[in-house]
DNA sequence: GTATCTGCAAAACATTTGCAATTCT
DNA sequence: AGAATTGCAAATGTTTTGCAGATAC
C-alpha cells in the first residue's frame, strides 16, 4: 500500500499521520503477519533509531480505539494486531507459531444470543497445525 | 456437583485429588462464573488459610493440560477458566464485566480452513452489552 | 521412605504511567 | 508560542520459577 493511501486512512479516522504512525500502520497493512507490539518494535527500530516501545504501544492503542486495527488475543500473554478489519477468523499454528487468516461464511454463524443482548464485537480463534507443520508431525511420530 | 463426582472426574483424567485441587475444581464447576486465577484465590483463601496463589496457578495449568478446564482469553491481561468443556461460545459484557455462555449451533459454522490444516481447538468470543446493561445504557443516553 | 504437592519469595515479562524533551504548525 | 507527540525510566500487575517444607501412600 502506498504512503499516500496510508496517510489517507489515518486521516479518515481522525489520526494525525506522524512519521512513526505511518511506519507502524504501513508495517501492519503490508506485512499482514499479525505481529505483537514487540515484533513491530524490533522490526522498525533499526530503521527509526529513536523509536521507543512506548510509542508502539501508544500508537497501537490509538489505532485500536478508532478501529483501524484489531487486537487478536489467541494466546495468553501476547496480544497481536491486525490491520485487516474485514470479517475473518484467525488460526494459530502450534508448530511454527504463525497466525493464518481464514474466511468465515457470513451466513453460516448463528450465535443464539439471548434476547436483548447487544453484540459489539466477535472473534473466532482456532489453534492446531498448519499443513506444513502437520506433515512434519506425521514424519516424526 | 458432589464431592465424590469431583474426585471421580479428576481421577479419570489422571489427577491425584488433593484437597486444594478438589476445592478449585468444585468452585469452577459449581459457580460457572468463568473466574480468573486471582478470583479463585480470593474466593477460596478464606476457607483454606494456607492456600497460595502459586497452587491456584499450578492447579489450573494442570487441569488445562489434561482438558478438564479451558482457558478463556477474551480480554487482554486476564485469563479466565471454565470447567464446562461442552462446545459453547463466550460473551463478555462490557458493562458489568460478566461472561455469559451461549450455544453454537453445531452445523452452523464453516471455517473454510485451508487443505491440510489440523484443527485442535476453536473458540468464539463476543463482546457487547447484556440485556440488563443494554437497557441501562439507553436510559443514560 | 520416597515421590509428589504445596507455598513463599523472588524473578520474569508485557504493558502502563509520569514526566520531560521534542516536534509540528 | 502552544498543543500534540514522543521516549525514557520507573511502576504495575499477572504469571512463572526455584527451592524448602509439608503431605500422602
Amino acid at each position: 500500500m502506498s504512503n499516500e493511501k496510508v496517510i489517507q486512512i489515518l486521516q479518515d479516522h481522525g489520526i494525525k499521520p506522524s512519521y512513526q504512525r505511518i511506519k507502524i500502520y504501513e508495517y501492519l497493512i503490508n506485512e499482514k503477519n499479525h505481529p505483537t507490539a514487540d515484533m513491530i518494535y524490533r522490526e522498525l527500530a533499526p530503521g527509526i533509531p529513536t523509536l521507543s516501545k512506548t510509542t508502539v504501544y501508544n500508537t497501537l492503542k490509538l489505532f485500536n480505539s478508532v478501529d483501524v486495527v484489531q487486537k487478536i488475543m489467541i494466546e495468553e500473554n501476547e496480544v497481536r494486531f491486525d490491520a485487516d478489519m474485514n470479517k475473518h477468523g484467525h488460526f494459530k499454528c502450534l508448530g511454527c507459531g504463525d497466525i493464518y487468516d481464514f474466511p468465515i461464511k457470513s451466513t453460516a454463524i448463528d450465535y443464539g444470543m439471548p434476547e436483548g443482548f447487544e453484540l459489539k464485537d466477535e472473534h473466532i480463534y482456532c489453534t492446531g497445525y498448519c499443513s506444513e507443520c502437520s506433515s512434519l508431525q506425521e514424519k516424526t511420530s
